[in-house]
DNA sequence: TCATTTTGCTTTAACGATTAAGCAATATTA
DNA sequence: TAATATTGCTTAATCGTTAAAGCAAAATGA
């Protein structure tokens, strides 16, 4: 790290000036008419000495760091662990650094978070952003700085957004439900005010007022994010105490944990009541029973959201919004049975 | 984003040199002698212009860009997942910007990753090694530059070093199994060479021959990283055809797949074969007997890294050797049991 | 042959910070 | 009162890069 060769190193031993070096190592050799002869001695001499840019030096003119700034609620959650993994490779890919940062779903460690990473000079941002956060996203875009929101989006504000038709994918979740023969169908989600959240919800319920079974009795339990365990052990004891036949996840931690619950009160619950999720967990794969869930396309979430991100970074200000609504699927079968 | 303000904005709009304003807003205001008075007009002035400093300048100046790089085998998976969030909150904490990236167990990936880290001005690594890797780190061991290692090691390279005593830690869950009168205990570990799977490898055999339980027959598993579940479904099967009535899984993927693996056979299989297994897993939770595992203080090691890590880039070049091996702790109870 | 164009390079300024060195004006001491 | 010390500031160099503008020398055209 030490004793770094810079242009000037390279320049000082072809003998020529550090802009040429400069426009060699940056492809506009031709566009500046250097000859082919210096252009080669500069890029051999650069091999030899291992040369390679400062980004701070050149951040500093650019204005432009080739950094991401990504924002979820907790990286140590399976369904923003893969997202952020295929972000990690689709900017490694792209040239692009990417600083991981966990909400927590919390509005001021969001804020804190929007701060270190402004700090930091990052380009653009891509957000799954946390409740209550409308008003920061809100600042992000009246600066015109370069962003996409993921998974969560903001119904009043215009902002570029990568996610899922949360409704029908709700929908589909219930009515799976529904065709079997389920008519008690409890739900269990987050007490937020998060618009994908209303979304699933609103899907749960159009589910059921189709099919004529919309209950007096309230079958929906809101569990507070902070307060997970307690919470969805209470909300399972009533559910179960209220007959229900069958219960939805709205996501999969609060379905690892639903189950969790469900099944410390009775091993043999699944076989009596049916269950639906929201995203995959690999926990799954451990009950007798199998667990449908909604797969969201997070591989091709990520290249979305990255692109968008950066195709506006590279265009500057006068962007044009993309909304991408992506398909989601019900998987109600096992995809790796015994596969030998 | 744009049109930032700058310690110069700052130093025309109080008419002092931009010298002083670096002076103040750096905390050096008293060391260089700068007015009570000044000082406080510098400050209030930074503070309504809403100023923070362009990084890329500063780092030009002092060769530091309070960025860490973060290497793992793969942040998607649990264990480095819950690592990289402990690392995170501690860098967040400490004002250092963490880049994650993810080996995937591959060398070249790994060599690539270097020099994109290298080339991102990173001050130090902190770096779970794959194998084959020793060469690499060696070199950044020559060039100085701040290192530590978490996780893996390497026996013969002297470098800073986090983890725990693997020895022992496999010493402990093979010894539980022999405690609970299993006789024929098989094991499933990656075929590695990385020497904290050979330590663990090693543990499991010394607690074998100890109890004079050592066999003939050959009850070791190694499965490729890259073909788990093949190779995973073939050796559990064969381990069960060996009539062992106990597995010990080194990794909480390999636990992960084997379990599942195990259960597609046999759902009550876990009442004939008891299981022990290296580090946590949320799906765990979702079988009807209980796991036991050896668990590794994540957070201890996160902020230890962390700490020798910094100081070691605040110090400057010689540093001293940090290796510190922490306690881990087998858990053979559920820990959350129904808390209502 | 002289004006014009092209070629191949250099000069110079800028980006925003840090920091050693310098320099008046004022205060202190002998 | 003159020499010295302290206070409060500024000047100038530097980090490594980019990029607009400039400038000879060689090639082309009339």
């Amino acid at each position: 790290m030490k004793n770094k060769t810079s242009l000037k190193d390279i320049a000082n031993a072809v003998g020529v000036s550090i802009t040429l070096v400069s426009y060699v190592l940056n492809g506009k050799g031709e566009k500046n008419r250097v000859s082919k002869n210096t252009a080669k001695k500069i890029i051999d001499v650069a091999k030899k000495l291992n040369y390679y840019p400062n980004l701070s030096a050149r951040s500093l003119v650019t204005n432009k760091t080739r950094t991401i700034g990504l924002i979820v609620a907790d990286i140590a959650n399976p369904f923003f662990g893969s997202l952020a993994r295929f972000i990690e490779d689709a900017a490694f890919s792209k040239d692009y650094t990417v600083i991981f940062c966990s909400s927590d779903e919390n509005v001021n460690k969001f804020d804190r978070i929007l701060n270190f990473l402004t700090t930091r000079q990052v380009d653009g941002f891509i957000i799954a952003a946390p409740e209550g956060s409308g008003d920061f996203i809100k600042k992000l875009e009246r600066l015109k700085i370069p962003m996409v929101l993921i998974d969560r989006y903001f119904k009043e504000l215009k902002t570029n957004f990568v996610g899922i038709d949360n409704f029908q994918s709700s929908l589909l979740a219930t009515n799976h439900l529904i065709n079997n023969n389920c008519k008690k169908i409890g739900t269990i989600l987050y007490l937020s005010k998060l618009d994908h959240y209303g979304d699933r919800y609103d899907g749960y319920v159009e589910a059921l007022n189709r099919a004529g079974l919309m209950n007096k009795i309230e079958l929906v339990k809101r569990i507070n994010y902070g307060n997970l365990n307690r919470e969805m052990a209470l909300a399972i004891k009533e559910l179960i105490s209220l007959n229900v036949d069958a219960i939805y996840f709205h996501t999969n931690i609060l379905a690892q944990e639903g189950l969790k619950q469900m099944i410390i009160l009775d091993k043999n619950i699944l076989h009596k009541i049916k269950v639906v999720a929201f995203d995959q967990n690999p926990a799954f794969n451990f009950l007798d029973t199998f667990v449908p869930y909604v797969l969201q396309p997070v591989a091709e979430m990520a290249n979305q959201a990255l692109t968008i991100l950066c195709d506006q970074i590279d265009e500057g200000k006068d962007f044009k919004l993309f909304k991408t609504c992506l398909q989601t699927e019900l998987i109600t079968k096992s995809a790796d049975q015994f596969d030998i």
